[in-house]
DNA sequence: ACCTATTTATAAGG
DNA sequence: TCCTTATAAATAGGT
């Protein structure tokens, strides 16, 4: 199609291949264009050449996804849907996973336990002794705990105040220390369970 | 390109539109292998019209999806990236719900729980023995159902012994009945237990 | 990017 | 759908 015609294969010369290119690029989108609205035709079409710029057309009507959705039912090609399947027996093995263990809270918590067996509530109640026991004396340790650290803390209460003392008696004759420094010093008690 | 210029707007006489559809179709098709060769260029095109049929053709270098997954690239457009990204978040979702429940679980058997508060102890605790509670009472049901049912058994079988007995006496004299019909109705004590 | 000779595509009709 | 033909469009090669 012009001044001598040419056969289909490769052009070799690079700068006559991308001027040809440029040119049938457009040529071929504006043909996707006219039988778009000629024909009320659906076209999706997507050009890139060795120059890595992409050029995309797709009738107005649409849209690249729809135009997909539609290739991959009727022509039975699988383009996402491998993808997507994957993702969905993940969901699923998560979604049972996940259901097993609702059910096991349930029967810890004493719910929805009539279709258990003999065998069953035996083992629920041993899990649930030993849960006890472990949380029981993880509990019961932190009193012991706290009673330590509250005698670190009174100890310590007890040497700052002989060191405050110390200091006041030194700057005894300042006017300036009016008020008694027990009264700042007063060992107080935090409310350590609050916190631990 | 024709006898007789058209404007480009759609064809109102069907069977025309169809013919130039069919022309048309076959002309773009055309032109994307060529510049395929031609350029060494990458088409993806699909078109589909009214009819329903789709016609499809892509370069031989690549195929749809890769295709698609350059565009997206390139175009920064999601295509099936959108759908990924639901079921993607859908996943994620789960997977929470089931890392808290896990969590909850190990607590309940008292694992992992150097890290809980005082409060959180006791509300363990409490939870627990709320269980267990709720599984004895059911646990020590189930011997009382089947004294219950052992009871029920045991008279039935007075009742079939009777009626065995009764049988027996009006066949008496009959020679066939040469095995005494108690050692087949001797009553007999099923695990029961292994059943419940 | 523009020009133009020539090839191609295709509208209309059968 | 295919054939024909007149004509419009596309475009190769040159500038």
């Amino acid at each position: 199609m012009g001044t001598g015609k040419i056969e289909i294969k490769r052009i070799e010369n690079t700068s006559n291949r991308q001027v040809t290119y440029s040119k049938r690029k457009n040529g071929i989108i504006k043909k996707a264009k006219e039988i778009t609205v000629l024909c009320d035709a659906n076209v999706s079409l997507v050009i890139y050449g060795s120059s890595g710029k992409m050029y995309e057309y797709c009738s107005p009507k649409t849209n690249l996804i729809d135009m997909l959705d539609r290739y991959q039912r009727l022509s039975g090609n699988k383009l996402w849907d491998a993808k997507h399947e994957n993702l969905q027996n993940e969901i699923d093995r998560i979604k049972k996973e996940n259901e097993s263990m609702q059910i096991e809270l349930r029967h810890l918590k004493g719910e929805d336990i009539t279709s258990l067996n003999y065998e069953e509530l035996i083992a629920y109640e041993d899990a649930l002794e030993n849960g006890l026991t472990n949380i029981r004396e993880k509990k019961d340790d932190i009193p012991k705990i706290m009673r330590k650290h509250e005698q670190v803390l009174e100890e310590e209460n007890k040497h700052l105040m002989y060191l405050v003392q110390q200091s006041e008696m030194a700057a005894m004759g300042d006017y300036q220390a009016h008020e008694p420094f027990s009264f700042r010093v007063q060992p107080m008690q935090p409310n350590l369970h609050e916190r631990m």
